[in-house]
DNA sequence: GGTGCACCTG
DNA sequence: CAGGTGCACC
């Protein structure tokens, strides 16, 4: 007779357990209460919700800026931005697109100032020659041309500099003309921030209309597909529509692999992001007019560009230093520091984004990072929160290039064997996916060099998984079944519709040891409904006598693999999860 | 035939 | 967790 390590009473529906567990981090066990039914087909959660099995990364409080002293004047940016370029038809795009809009918008102000900036434009060429490539080449467009209209501002402002550095002369030196300058200097500097903060909206509204677009055509896709799997079946078919996606959609120089960089920036971020710079934006409106704008955030999506201190050191530097005032070259030295920071809070912003998305732990810290240098687990990576690795000590140019080469690059770190942190790895990916298929797995682990060999070790980790999981349901089912006839003297139906398997019971903490050893990862709730449905389907099985035919379990599987979730786009990342 | 799966075994 | 086996599917 096989023997059950533990009483009924921990899988019944009593909210107080007989054995509760405070290992496990969660606040909010759910209980969910299951309509009464028998057929395996009208068990609840089958119908998933779209937002359940993604934990909401944990939001840290921002620490100091990542790279800020890096964007002073003199700093690194410019090398970092030399990895990245952006093709000549771009420019030229950009350029005329430019041309049109300033046209429209500063009443013909501009085209005095176009005539003779040509030369200048060459310039902005060389300047946007490095900036950084991207498979968006409207996109790109739309960041270059917003940094156009900036420098192009700060060109038309010359004549009229000269103009009141030439009234000055006349005034012999008057007080007059200098405060006139500056005054002038300082609207200049506002109409700098309102297109700054344009561009900024400009980014990450392109940002959110990405990831919408993802969205949205995963959402056709899978209605294309559908039929009657409901939500779940088609955020399976999502998946794999995903998988594929990423490595046959056309050419693009390389600029796919940023595409999915930028894919990496989750709803929540943005979400995130959007409401902070709301209540930024609020809290400026009940200071003064949108005129104050601070430059806190400004900018902050045009970092992404990584080479905006060239634009910072190399114009910015020019026009009003030549004038050799002083309060001049004040308020351009002003303006430089102001634009460094900026651009130091734009990467910074960045990277918190990033690693906010990949902080998907609830409250460890997360462990050194295979692939990065030794000092990776430090405390400040940790604060950081990126088990992925993304941060870590060295100096911050050596953080950065790291940052841009791996997300362009990840498949440098590839490797042919498969380690204990892709175990890991795989463990955590089981509690969204059971059956993730090899090409699933190979979009999931762009570390790894996968062959045949490799991918079937895979494949044969999540078979075991998947044996585990099963074994675990069937004893618990089959425990509960004998519980109930002890208890209850005689069997009853629907008796699966008071079985959970709550972040309290001993069932949660056997899988959750299994899957999730360190206890470092929040196992979502999807987890755990997908449990609850596979104990029921035993159950019923169990009770009904069904399980004296061989083939019982398989109507279980059937039911299981369609309640496979999208694993987290964190999880795309390379690297090793926390230990 | 290749692949993926469950099942069994160690 | 991995190796072996048989089965089903394409």
């Amino acid at each position: 007779m096989q023997k059950y390590l533990l009483p009924a009473g921990d899988l019944f529906c009593s909210p107080v357990m007989d054995s509760p567990t405070d290992l496990f981090d969660d606040s909010a066990p759910q209980m969910h209460t299951f309509a009464p039914t028998h057929s395996s087909t009208d068990l609840p959660g089958v119908h998933p919700q779209p937002s359940a099995g993604r934990p909401a990364p944990a939001f840290r409080p921002s620490g100091f800026p990542l790279i800020h002293h890096l964007l002073q004047p003199g700093g690194a940016p410019r090398r970092i931005g030399g990895q990245l370029n952006t093709n000549l038809n771009t420019r030229r795009h950009l350029e005329d697109r430019n041309l049109e809009e300033d046209r429209g918008e500063r009443n013909g102000q501009v085209e005095q100032g176009m005539e003779g900036e040509e030369g200048v434009m060459k310039e902005e060429d060389s300047l946007l020659g490095v900036k950084k490539r991207h498979s968006d080449a409207t996109l790109v467009a739309e960041w270059s041309q917003d940094i156009l209209k900036v420098k192009r501002m700060k060109l038309e402002s010359r004549p009229r500099d000269g103009e009141a550095e030439e009234g000055g002369r006349r005034r012999e030196g008057g007080r007059e003309g200098k405060r006139k300058e500056r005054e002038e200097l300082k609207e200049q500097l506002e109409e700098a921030r309102e297109r700054l903060q344009a561009l900024q909206e400009k980014v990450w509204r392109a940002f959110g209309e990405n990831h919408m677009a993802e969205e949205e055509e995963k959402t056709r896709r899978c209605r294309n597909r559908g039929g009657d799997g409901g939500e779940r079946d088609a955020g399976m078919m999502e998946e794999e529509d995903v998988t594929e996606g990423m490595y046959d959609e056309e050419d693009i120089d390389g600029g796919e692999m940023e595409k999915e960089t930028f894919s990496l920036l989750s709803v929540s971020p943005f979400d995130n992001f959007h409401k902070q710079r709301e209540e930024r934006q609020k809290d400026r409106g009940e200071r003064g007019s949108g005129g104050g704008l601070h430059l806190e955030g400004v900018m902050e999506g045009a970092g992404l560009w990584l080479d905006c201190g060239g634009l910072v050191r190399g114009d910015w530097h020019g026009g009003i230093e030549d004038e050799g005032e002083e309060g001049g070259q004040k308020f351009a030295q002003a303006l430089k520091l102001e634009l460094g920071s900026a651009v130091a809070r734009v990467i910074d912003r960045v990277l918190r984004l990033y690693t906010e998305m990949t902080d998907v732990t609830s409250s460890s810290p997360p462990a050194a990072i295979s692939f990065l240098p030794a000092d990776a687990g430090n405390d400040e990576g940790r604060e950081k929160g990126a088990w992925m690795g993304l941060l870590t000590r060295g100096t911050d140019e050596e953080k950065i290039r790291g940052y841009v080469y791996l997300l362009n690059w990840p498949h440098v770190y590839t490797q042919e064997g498969l380690s204990p942190c892709h175990l890991k790895k795989a463990k955590l990916m089981f509690f969204y996916a059971r059956y993730p298929s090899s090409n699933t797995l190979k979009t999931y682990f762009p570390d790894v060099k996968f062959n045949r060999c490799v991918t079937s070790q895979m494949i044969k980790w999540f078979s075991n998984f998947r044996e585990f999981f099963y074994i675990q349901m069937e004893r618990f089912a089959r425990q509960a079944v004998r519980e109930a006839l002890t208890r209850d003297g005689a069997p009853r139906l629907g008796r699966e519709n008071q079985m959970r398997v709550g972040r309290d019971t001993e069932l949660y903490r056997i899988l959750n040891m299994h899957y999730n050893k360190s206890n470092v990862y929040q196992v979502p709730e999807r987890f755990i409904e997908v449990s609850e449905v596979a104990l029921r389907e035993f159950y019923s099985a169990i009770w009904t006598g069904r399980d004296s035919d061989p083939c019982w379990k398989k109507g279980i599987y059937k039911i299981i693999c369609k309640l496979d979730s999208p694993v987290p786009d964190a999880f795309r990342l390379p690297g090793c999860p926390v230990g």
